[in-house]
DNA sequence: GTGAAAGCGCTAACAA
DNA sequence: TTGTTAGCGCTTTCAC
């Protein structure tokens, strides 16, 4: 490997000059700058970050870790991160933590060895505690919050768009609405649950709690779950059905097949979390959309303007709007026809 | 931040008996090492990994460069990978290249600072020249080989995928099989490419150059593609169509359903790369599946086997088994009756 | 504007 | 078995 000494020596100056033409060019006088540059050009020298770290006790490394790189919205994140950083020239260590608290805890101590300067996290619901592993360490929580004092979170609208689904389902005059609400120790899925009760009690629809059921995020939980409700004797069956989250929407939707269900004719779906999955399932799925590369470029500009900035930035709380996307999934339940939507048949 | 040294004074020691018991404990007696372990532990001590790497010359992190991680195919190379990295204790640095052979090289030139013990790479195909970048790094290539010499590959059996694909299309009585192939300067798409020729010439089916279309891979290259194929004059167009990647498979199906064809009464489809959405749209696709995670966590075995050995590896070149899942997507064509298939129909 | 020297936190000879 | 010492490649005082 070329060092610094190596460029030093071919420049005929000191390492210490050669640091400063690369770290501070204002520095060094323009002729010495150019004779270094040039004999750096020349060895292909690139500096050892690790010694330079080392040294500055600041590295240019960010870390993030996310809960599931298999689903797209994790990996969108992860992109929108991804871009962020080299734009601002940071290099990322991506952990995957699977929602395992222990995964999670193992990566913050594995990243803690490499003095990364901040960290992007989509929280486990252990990671309040896992968190004092890194106490000093600039910190934003994205999608979801952890409660942890001091960080900061960047999130979406999860009870506005909730509210908007659910009120569009009240509209097309459903009112045996279900909920397949994630874990209840996730911040998501306590404010999608939030935002369908606060709807169904302005519109005088009483709440059920048979029509809700958890599931863990996984497709296959959706699916369970939508096979337990939708099993119900006929009067108490739901008409629709809100799905927490993109997995969970794809289960349902297994599940409803199985079953012979006809969406929207006799079952209307709406999820929550778009991906080119809804739009292209037949029928296209109405989900709430969420600015999901937003989300994680967003989550890491503000990171490393607050590094930049020096002091520790505020615990903020940022909050993105979602859109609703009506697409052929929802419709009046059956015996009830007002006109407001016609389900399209593909050719 | 707790150092070797904070745990020396606490232990009573000097560092460099601290050093050993964490790194080579067998060289310390029992009694010291469990008072220095406990220390460390009192103070929450973990190494410095930059400090560490720079002394020892060696880093314990791994890249991973891919090219797209949007595409479900790359995300789970990516887990596999990620996985088996996490298994050996290595971190890894992630970058993507979106098919831009500039951010490959500013990816590989950023890396190298970091002095990462090995690179696992979907390369661009730019890639030979970028890779010179990193001479010395023990390199793998996934999914796809850049022909650069002495660099290991993990690579699927494409032209067997291929082959399987276009004899089961032959098989059904289809002889105008379109096909819709990558950028032929990527190896996969070479060999997908072959593999259709191939079959073609085995069963007496002269190659029509018309019916061979390339794409760059993303979805929208195959709309258009299928686009042009489909609407060739009557006679000229394929009753089949085999595309070359998922991505180009999504755009090939919207294409159809924008042109009102039927699959698979009016035309077959054959996918290469499977994945939720072929699995669940309608009708579910027939495609070769492909052993994604394998390959990425393979790939990082291999890489992490040859470094450990110490010398540097064979540049052998691994290649995966495909598997190919006969779904929906494909029957005779019109007028063609051998009762090997029936489509399906939901209720 | 430039150089000499010290030191970031750790490990690896070498000595004891 | 343990300690002393030097130094990985870099940056940053502090002199000049």
């Amino acid at each position: 490997m070329v060092s610094l000494d190596d460029v030093a020596k071919l420049a005929q100056v000191s390492p210490a000059t050669v640091s400063r033409a690369l770290s501070r060019p204002e520095m060094v006088a323009e002729a010495t700058r150019e004779r270094i540059l040039q004999a750096a050009r020349e060895l292909g020298y690139q500096p050892n970050q690790l010694a330079r770290s080392l040294r500055r006790r600041s590295s240019r490394t960010l870390g993030l870790i996310i809960t599931d790189i298999l689903n797209p919205f994790h990996a969108t994140l992860a992109k929108g991160v991804q871009d962020a950083a080299e734009k601002h020239n940071y290099t990322v260590f991506l952990f995957n933590t699977d929602e395992d608290p222990e995964k999670e805890q193992r990566a913050l101590n594995a990243l803690r060895g490499h003095l990364p300067q901040g960290l992007l996290i989509v929280p486990t619901p252990k990671a309040k505690e896992n968190l004092k592993l890194v106490p000093k360490l600039p910190t934003v929580e994205l999608d979801r919050s952890s409660g942890t004092p001091g960080v900061r979170t960047v999130m979406v609208d999860n009870v506005g768009g909730a509210r908007t689904a659910v009120q569009h389902l009240i509209e097309l005059g459903h009112r045996r609405i279900g909920m397949i609400v994630g874990r209840l120790d996730i911040s998501t899925a306590v404010e999608r649950h939030l935002g369908y009760r606060e709807t169904l009690a302005t519109a005088g629809i009483p709440y059920s709690e048979k029509l809700v059921l958890p599931g863990n995020h996984r497709e296959e939980d959706g699916r369970k779950a939508a096979l337990a409700l939708l099993t119900l004797p006929p009067e108490e069956r739901p008409t629709a059905l809100f799905v927490g989250n993109n997995e969970m929407t794809v289960g349902a939707v297994l599940a409803v097949r199985e079953l012979g269900i006809r969406i929207p004719q006799e079952l209307s779906i709406v999820g929550f979390d778009d991906s080119r999955w809804a739009a292209t399932m037949h029928p296209a799925l109405t989900v709430v959309a969420q600015p999901t590369y937003e989300l994680g470029f967003l989550a890491c500009e503000t990171l490393l303007s607050s590094l930049s900035r020096g002091q520790p930035a505020l615990p903020t709380s940022i909050r993105l709007d979602v859109s609703f996307i009506v697409r052929e999934s929802t419709a009046p339940p059956d015996g009830f026809t007002n006109g407001l939507k016609q389900q399209r048949r593909k050719p």
